[in-house]
DNA sequence: CAAGCGTGGCG
DNA sequence: TCGCCAAGCTT
């Protein structure tokens, strides 16, 4: 959950999610559409469907039991070398590295590199790891000074512990990498509101790849030419701007999908939520 | 290695 | 208001 999200944003449901799965076994039993559901509002909905798929691996390959082998951490999907490391040092005291954005951050201020590829803050964050002594505490001290004192926006050296013994401190400024700042694409979309007061609302589940994958959402067609008028909602993504035009139509609905009488069981995007919240 | 993937918070 | 960024991973 806390893969590129803050813990502010998180927490609420975090909780809420061990009331509803207080087990891995309860995780695997349920539904795709119940674990999406879970996740709704939270972003990046592919991690819903790597976490559901690894209580079900682990329910299958390691019974139902949280493997404690690195290697094998590493094979369950959506969790890659940093979450990895995280588990393996903060569950079971093993020297396994973290490189979040914090810890790249502070690595790169420390040792004054600010132009480090990954590969090489990857080595520096296992040299540390090794020379600490306790890799769980290590790890937890690095994201908390990149989250705290040396954060992204405002970096606090003169009250940071460890100024005395980092290359950069005083100087952050200077160190900062300058970002290439990616391109936000327009996308326009057209939405097709089916909607009737006998049979509800008409959805459609979004393929598992692209935008908003394994939702929800009333049928979605790309439009190659923009409408010069007519409602307009637009929801802005990292690197998309989408332009939705709500499209409310009488015909009946065609292609793979269902009438639902309500939403609420339903997990969709936050984007159709708001432009529904609009529209009807 | 770079692109793709959501949303809310914050300066 | 607006752009950046947050407990990254997969392809």
């Amino acid at each position: 959950m806390l893969q590129q999200t803050q813990v502010k944003t998180v927490l609420p449901r975090y909780l809420a999610w061990f009331t509803q799965f207080p087990t891995i076994s309860s995780l695997a039993a349920a539904s795709v559409d119940e674990v999406l559901k879970a996740w709704e509002g939270l972003g990046y909905y592919r991690r819903a469907r790597f976490i559901h798929q690894s209580a079900r691996m682990i329910d299958s390959d390691y019974l139902g039991k949280f493997p404690h082998r690195f290697d094998d951490i590493m094979k369950l999907p959506g969790i890659g070398r940093s979450t990895a490391g995280a588990i393996a040092s903060f569950c079971f005291g093993m020297q396994t590295a973290v490189l979040d954005g914090n810890v790249k951050r502070v690595l790169k201020r420390w040792h004054a590199t600010a132009e480090a590829s990954d590969k090489e803050l990857w080595l520096l964050a296992e040299q540390a790891i090794a020379e600490s002594g306790t890799p769980a505490i290590w790890n937890q001290a690095m994201m908390e000074l990149g989250a705290t004192v040396c954060s992204a926006r405002s970096s606090d050296c003169a009250s940071c512990p460890v100024n005395e013994c980092c290359d950069c401190a005083f100087q952050v400024e200077a160190t900062n990498a300058v970002r290439k700042s990616t391109a936000v694409l327009d996308l326009h979309w057209r939405v097709d509101l089916f909607i009737c007061s006998q049979r509800g609302i008409w959805l459609t589940q979004r393929p598992d790849t692209g935008i908003w994958g394994g939702l929800w959402s009333p049928p979605i067609t790309e439009l190659t030419e923009t409408p010069d008028k007519g409602p307009l909602h637009i929801h802005q993504l990292t690197h998309r701007r989408l332009h939705l035009y709500p499209q409310h139509l009488d015909s009946d609905p065609v292609g793979c999908g269902r009438w639902v009488s309500s939403i609420e069981g339903f997990a969709l995007p936050t984007g159709i939520l708001r432009l529904l919240e609009k529209v009807t």
